[in-house]
DNA sequence: CAGACGCTATGATTGCAATCATAATCGTGG
DNA sequence: CCACGATTATGATTGCAATCATAGCGTCTG
């Protein structure tokens, strides 16, 4: 679910370009013509839209172990920036490569989609959940849904601050949601677990829906 | 941008099957296994996970003329449900069908995978514009992010309670924030259409950059 | 034509998350 | 080891969007 850059490692044979770019440095700048696209290795890149006007919205956050700009197999010019977060090392892929792979192996194109596929659904999962307001129902449905594998537990690979982050919340909203539900006896911590008891026999019609 | 199903429409020559669902009923459960891919012709398909204790978050909403389920095309069961919202038609074009014709037509599977990347920005930048709190920033920039054909100007094609949901605001929010914009003069309204004179000269430095 | 419904619009109030502040704890590197 | 930064808290206050209410308007329909 994180990582989407697997079927890039699938991708072998090709030409591979390590880049280090400096804090602030861009990798590519919208508009410039399409040659690469990318995986970031270490560090961390925020691809921007520039306005007219001048102002910018970031577009998205690619992390280490993520492809990015892979639109850009499908596009002649970078339609964003991809700027360094912090000093970073990316990997890059020829263009024309990938492409000539991909017109030959329908086998690495589904690859490729399947990723993307798996992109979206994570993605839009995101953005659903953005539409829960409460801060306690939003994190709760969050954990609810990384508590894929072993039913009632979620397991952090990373801080709240960055999970925070990620569910659009402060980590302030969110350290309360968790205490909240946590004396409500709804989930339960230790360490970087969380546990949902899930009480049982709650039947679901009785928990409001959350939905858009 | 909107429609999603484009690939689906170059799609031809498959079995087809149109569907009417009354409001309520599902198109298909999470845990079924997967037969075909989905298109809405009319209506609107709400994509829920259902969860073990019972409740349920919203991953997707599809409305008329955007595709669903794609991510099935490598699944061998549905993820989640999907339940008609209102009185809906879809297509459904079997699985096997169109996995055959991807794995012939390398072609059609790089639609595919356009179509996708294609999805892959907007809910990214969608996802993007909800870390902009304020409803004045948050409605400038998605009227920014539309002014991409004529600069300055966006006209509507829906409305604007139906954008607001998409921002993920209230419409009177987004009421009160258009003619909060409009009596600043930083926009201009005339029947569904919206101007953004992006006052000439305007340095990209004295804005604070929308970011996350 | 009347009525219903959805869209546009704005006012008043309130709830809640952001923000600012402060502090304990932990980990890391110099 | 000690200093520094990041993380995990929690308290107080405030800003702002949600919510509830109301109304004019447009358009579709019987």
């Amino acid at each position: 679910m994180r990582q989407s850059a697997g079927w890039i490692e699938a991708l072998t044979g090709t030409n591979r370009t390590r880049l280090s770019v400096r804090a602030g440095e861009a990798v590519f700048l919208q508009g410039a013509a399409v040659t690469a696209v990318y995986a970031v290795k270490r560090g961390r890149v925020r691809l921007t839209r520039r306005l007219e006007d001048g102002s910018a919205i970031v577009l998205h956050v690619a992390r280490a172990g993520e492809a990015f700009a892979e639109a850009a197999l499908f596009a002649d010019h970078y339609h964003c920036d991809a700027l360094a977060d912090t000093d970073t090392e990316v990997e890059a892929i020829p263009k024309a490569d990938v492409r000539a792979r991909l017109e030959a192996d329908p086998g690495l194109c589904l690859d490729l989609a399947r990723a993307l596929a798996a992109q979206v659904r994570d993605v839009r999962a995101r953005l659903e959940l953005r539409n829960i307001r409460s801060a306690r129902e939003r994190v709760l449905a969050w954990l609810r849904l990384q508590a894929g594998r072993v039913p009632g537990e979620v397991e952090l690979d990373r801080p709240w601050t960055a999970v925070a982050a990620e569910m659009g919340l402060t980590h302030e909203s969110v350290y309360r949601a968790l205490a909240s539900l946590e004396s409500q006896g709804t989930i339960r911590r230790k360490r970087n677990r969380v546990y949902l008891p899930g009480r049982a026999g709650a039947p679901s019609r009785d928990r409001p829906t959350l939905s858009i």
